[in-house]
Formats: C-alpha cells, sequence, structure tokens
RNA sequence: CGGGAUGUAGCUCAGUUCGGUUAGAGUACGCGUCUGGGGGGCGUGGGGUCGGAGGUUCAAAUCCUCUCAUCCCGACCA
C-alpha cells in the first residue's frame, strides 16, 4: 500500500500532523492557529457531544448559553483569574470597519472605538458570575447546574490540530452551592463523569488525580482532572473539574440567605472538555496505516465495500449488500454502503483504513455465491471470511470486542509505561529514555516543582486519587513525603 | 519577542548558486480506453499575476531594496 503517512517511528508529530489532514478530520484555516474541522472530524465530535451532554442531563445539569464577549472590566475582579489568561485574550476594540479613503479596501473607523473593550471570551466563570448574582438571593435558589456548548479563544503562541488552537469548542460546566461541601462533591462527580466517558466511550484509560497549586486553573482552590497517556510517552490533560471556592462569589459579590437567615457567598464550580479530546482519541489509537477509532465513537461503524465487474456483479452484490445494511441498521449500527463506482475497491480499503472504521465488509461475485462475506476489523488489520448467515450478530459481537481490545492496548501500554524511582538521576534517566508517567515522591513545595520542571522539563501531572499512601522522600530535596506523585512531560 | 527557514499549478516540490527559448516534474483533476478481491495500466488534455511592491538590466522565478505571510526552534501555554 502507498505510505501516506510518516511513520510514528520517525516523527511522531509529523505523524499526527499527516493523520489529521489524510483522515479528513481537520485542516488549517486562513485565520493563523485556527482550524476547520472537517465533516469528518465534526461527526466524531458530535458523538463526543452527545454521549457526554446525555451524561451531563443524567447528573442533573441543563444547557443553556451565555455571550462570546465579555465587559473587560468583569477580568479585573478576581486576581488570579486574570493572571491566568490575560496574556492570551483576544480584545475587541472597535464596532465598525469603513471605506480606505486611499481606496485600499477597508479600514477600521477610528470614530467606532468602544467605551469599554470587550473581551473574547477564555472561558466563562466571569460572564455568568455576574449574571448568577441576579439569579440567587435565597438557599432556594441553589443549587444552580449549568453547562453550555460554546467556542472559546484562547491566543496560543503556537498551535497544533485539535491540541492547542486558538479557537476550540468546548462544554463548560459552572455551578453554585449552598455549602462547600457540596461543591466539591459536584467537582468529584464531574471528573468521574469525564473519567467514565474516556474509558468507556473513547477506551482511554485516564489517571484521575488533583493538580499541584502550580498547575492550578487559575481561581480555583483544588483542580481535578484525568491524565492520559499518548503513544509518544507525553501526557495529555484530557478535562478539568475545579472547586472555586468563593472565589467568584466574592469577585461578583453574590450571596445568599441561608436557611438560618445569614448572609453568605456561594460556592462555586467549573468543569470543562474541549476538542482536545480529538486530539487525545487520535493519538491513542491509531497507527501508521491511520485513524483507529473506537466503535462507540465512530462515525461509520460499518462500511460495505462492493466488488464486481459488471453491471449484472454489481446488482447481485448490492442486493446482499442491502440486506446486510437494514438488518445492521435494525441494532442501530451506523453502517456505510459505499456504491460509489468512481472509487476502486483498493482505493476504498486505504481510505476507511485512514479514517478508522472499525469494521469493514467486502463483498463480491465470489462471496455472493459462497454466501460468505469478508470481515476486515481495523484495530487488528485481520481479515476473515464468515457466513453470510447471522453475520448481523457476528458484526455486533465484533464491534464490541474492538473497543475492549483498543481500550486493553492503550491500558497495557500506559502500564508498561509507568515507571516508579526512587532517585532524581533515576528520573531524569527514565524521563529521557523511556517517558511516560514517572510515579516518585515530591516534598510538597511549588519550588522543587518548579525546579523539576526548570532542569527536566518535566510537570507534575496530578496527585493521583486512588493510589495509596506510601512514606517517602522526596527525591529531589530528601524532605519526607506521604505518597507518590505522577510526573511526565506534557502537551 | 529572540534564533533559523520557506513562499513557483489544488497539493508536494525541482529550477535561483552563475539572469538568457514558450517555467518543469510527481500527484490531483478532465476525456478515452483496458480494468476492478489492497490507493491499477496506457493514451491524451486543461491548469501558473513564480507571495506583493519597487529597482538594476537588452532580458528577472533567478540579482538588489522594502514588505507581507507561513513554518520550525526557544520564550509562552488552567
Amino acid at each position: 500500500m502507498a505510505k501516506v503517512l510518516t511513520p510514528r517511528s520517525e516523527n511522531y508529530s509529523q505523524w499526527y500532523n499527516d493523520l489529521v489532514l489524510k483522515a479528513d478530520l481537520a485542516e488549517n484555516s486562513a485565520v493563523r492557529g485556527s482550524m476547520v474541522i472537517k465533516p469528518y472530524g465534526y461527526a466524531i465530535w458530535e458523538k463526543m457531544q452527545r454521549v457526554l451532554d446525555r451524561m451531563f442531563k443524567d447528573t442533573g445539569h441543563e444547557n443553556a448559553y451565555f455571550p462570546l464577549f465579555i465587559p473587560k472590566s468583569f477580568f479585573s475582579k478576581e486576581a488570579a483569574h486574570v493572571d491566568g489568561f490575560a496574556k492570551e485574550c483576544a480584545v475587541v476594540t472597535h464596532y465598525r470597519l469603513k471605506n480606505d479613503p486611499d481606496g485600499k479596501g477597508v479600514v477600521v473607523d477610528p470614530d467606532a472605538k468602544l467605551e469599554e473593550e470587550l473581551i473574547v471570551r477564555p472561558t466563562s466563570e466571569t460572564i455568568i458570575w455576574s449574571t448568577y448574582k441576579n439569579w440567587i438571593q435565597s438557599y432556594r435558589d441553589l443549587p444552580i447546574k449549568i453547562n453550555q456548548w460554546a467556542n472559546v479563544v484562547r491566543w496560543e503562541m503556537r498551535t497544533r490540530l485539535f491540541l492547542r488552537t486558538a479557537e476550540f469548542l468546548w462544554q463548560e460546566g459552572h455551578t453554585a452551592h449552598e455549602t462547600k461541601q457540596e461543591a466539591i462533591d459536584e467537582t468529584v462527580t464531574m471528573i468521574n463523569v469525564y473519567s467514565e466517558f474516556a474509558e468507556k466511550y473513547m477506551a482511554l484509560p485516564v489517571l484521575k488525580g488533583v493538580k499541584t497549586e502550580n498547575e492550578r486553573f487559575a481561581g480555583a482552590l483544588d483542580t481535578y482532572t484525568i491524565e492520559a497517556l499518548m503513544q509518544d510517552g507525553k501526557a495529555l490533560q484530557s478535562g478539568t473539574s475545579h472547586f472555586l471556592g468563593q472565589n467568584f462569589a466574592k469577585a461578583f459579590d453574590v450571596k445568599f440567605a441561608s436557611k438560618e437567615g445569614k448572609e453568605e457567598y456561594v460556592w462555586a464550580t467549573s468543569w470543562g472538555v474541549s476538542t482536545r479530546l480529538m486530539g487525545a482519541l487520535i493519538m491513542a489509537h491509531s497507527d501508521d496505516n491511520g485513524l483507529v477509532l473506537p466503535p462507540k465513537l465512530a462515525p461509520i461503524q460499518v462500511v460495505i465495500v462492493p466488488i464486481y465487474r459488471k453491471e449484472d456483479e454489481f446488482k447481485q452484490v448490492s442486493e446482499v449488500a442491502k440486506g446486510i445494511v437494514s438488518k445492521l441498521r435494525d441494532m442501530n449500527i451506523d453502517v456505510k454502503f459505499d456504491d460509489n463506482d468512481k472509487k476502486k475497491p483498493g482505493w476504498k480499503f486505504a481510505e476507511y483504513e485512514l479514517k478508522g472504521v472499525p469494521v469493514r465488509l467486502a463483498i463480491g461475485p465470489r462471496d455472493v455465491r459462497n454466501g460468505t462475506v469478508e470481515v476486515a476489523r481495523r484495530d487488528t488489520l485481520e481479515k476473515k471470511v464468515v457466513p453470510m448467515e447471522g453475520v448481523e450478530k457476528y458484526i455486533q459481537t465484533l464491534l464490541d470486542d474492538i473497543q475492549e481490545n483498543i481500550y486493553n492496548k492503550a491500558f497495557d501500554f500506559r502500564k508498561e509505561n509507568t515507571t516508579k524511582v526512587d532517585s532524581y538521576d533515576e528520573f531524569k534517566k527514565v524521563l529521557k529514555e523511556k517517558g511516560g508517567f514517572i510515579l516518585a515522591h515530591w516534598d510538597g513545595t511549588a519550588e522543587t516543582e518548579q525546579r523539576i520542571k526548570d532542569e527536566t522539563k518535566a510537570t507534575i501531572r496530578c496527585i493521583p486519587l486512588d493510589s495509596e499512601p506510601e512514606e517517602g522522600k522526596c527525591m529531589v530535596t530528601g524532605k519526607p513525603s506521604k505518597q507518590r506523585v505522577v510526573f511526565a512531560l506534557a502537551y
């Protein structure tokens, strides 16, 4: 087969770029750092959205929509928050264009300067909390549990398709609670929703944990994260859930009358996942032949490629294929019968492999004669000729197998690439030679964390939630530590 | 914002060192034909302000000046 992708072993990030383009997921646009998400890529995102949206609603959330623009003054209200985002904000200063007096196109009309500049949202805490202020007076108004599907803009210096773009799509949940405990519970609930989504749907094993102070969201008291390991040994932060304490309530003066008749500040959370999940999905499973998609998120789960010479052969094959299509549709399986006569079978095989379609059926005159069908699975590239009779049940089982198999493969990979180290030298050695997650003791100080980052570029991805306590000594300073934390190079 | 590089057909690039016919190739695209169980073969055709502006010259993709854009490395990146 013609090689269309740079092999992973040669240049991993080139492979990633090639894959995104060749699998028709997205491309760079005329706007630097902003991508066009193409129909096939968007179809995957839509499947993700559908599942997540259901999960949010099942945990008691409602969707709403807040403005794209945020008055500049809102950003001065929460100090840590503005520190985190100020350097990457797009700012609207004018509201009108006019014809260039020199006749060279259009120019910004200097007379149309805004009284107060508007910030294109990098995240919506500020606009939402300024709104919540009007919605909340009493404990009877709580909790408020809202999600919005939106685009946000962060003016990044260097961008990569899906992984870091200037504009990206995401969902952001913003909740308001009566008590600290209720807000913390919400934060944990949502990180669990994310981790369940990653593992069950994306077939992506993730580590759940909390961020250190250095890595925390700007304005949060605690940031919970799910961290995934990519095939090149680098970590990808895939979703975060923040316990915001009363920071935003205080910044926007959101108080409520409690049951006891006291005036109290509201407790807050926010949580989000973005189109970066697309990047995670692509990198986690795919190979040098192209994308490998988990069946649960594949826009096309089964594709049927007819093989024929002449019109009458096409008719026979087509009839059989259509029978399978309707059976699979009845089972809620997304199936495509590719009867496009303008492309050759060989071309189609390569194309659907590149696009990660989990199961491919080929049906030709030989199969029609023998009552068989050729079934190829994308994850292992195995081909098998099976009886036509009952093929739909075979396919359903196969889809489940593939979903499980790619999860296991990713799980085993992570296991092999998670290393415990007890000295800083060993840490550096593993980081350099192997990469992956590195479990080490750390003294809990920001200084030590920063030093490690400066010296090795590795960061603490999280303090894992489910690891058992273990007495030890910080690998750098030798000070006591009660638990290992997870280090890695990160995207 | 520092360091490096690149702009030539839809895409990937050659040609620029050392100025000289009508600017090329692969791929993609159109047509014809043979084909069809892994990106097929043969024939044929269309497609270019050589990033932009200015300059040098009999002559500029090629030399000079300016400019714009993009990419890579760094800084930056809940």
